[in-house]
DNA sequence: TAAATAGGTTTATATTATAAACCATTTTAT
DNA sequence: ATAAAATGGTTTATAATATAAACCTATTTA
């Protein structure tokens, strides 16, 4: 048996586990406030932010602030769990 | 400032962190003991051990057991300390 | 002596990450 | 009033990565 259990792709990648981790601790978070925590592209961070909500990770609500777009993200229980257990498997390979 | 420290593309791979990770516990491995621990294909192994090699985290020693090849791997001070602050560095995603 | 096994390497392909270019709108400066 | 810059992103193209498949050389077994 070996000793290290797979590690989900979609979490295994630093921004993407980056965002997680901070949709994690809090109840929502805005897409500006993920791009500057992060220090990523807009571009990048939009691709990434995508993928997650398309694994059922975090929902994404598109509304406006005044008049400007506002992208407002929360992590799912299906994502809280993902990342539980990726941090889990992660463990038995950084002990 | 983020607080996420970027991480070692090197070593954020999940079967070269497996690789890594065995190797810090040990003397030297043999090629076939990280194929089996690691569940992965010889091709994938034999890929990632390379680029151990050439970032100077591991030493691949190349001999004969009888008459058979056989291919060692140790891993180097510099590979020790990457691993350690890639580590170091991880926590702050996964806490 | 043919087939299977050992111990790998090389090459091709699929996936991923990333940056660059772009778009629509709003705000600020002239 | 209009041009320029900023906001808040998305889409597309490219580069890097991971992975598997094919291959190679030699050895052992049937």
């Amino acid at each position: 048996m070996s000793p290290f259990s797979p590690l989900d792709p979609l979490l295994h990648s630093q921004l993407r586990l980056a965002v997680m981790s901070l949709l994690i601790g809090v109840d929502e978070a805005e897409f500006t406030f993920l791009k500057e925590q992060t220090q990523s592209t807009a571009g990048n961070l939009s691709v990434q932010l995508d993928k997650l909500e398309k694994a059922g990770y975090i929902e994404i609500t598109k509304s406006f602030r005044g008049k400007r777009p506002l992208t407002t993200c929360k992590i799912t229980q299906k994502g809280v769990t993902a990342f539980e257990s990726y941090v889990e498997n992660l463990k038995k390979y950084i002990e």
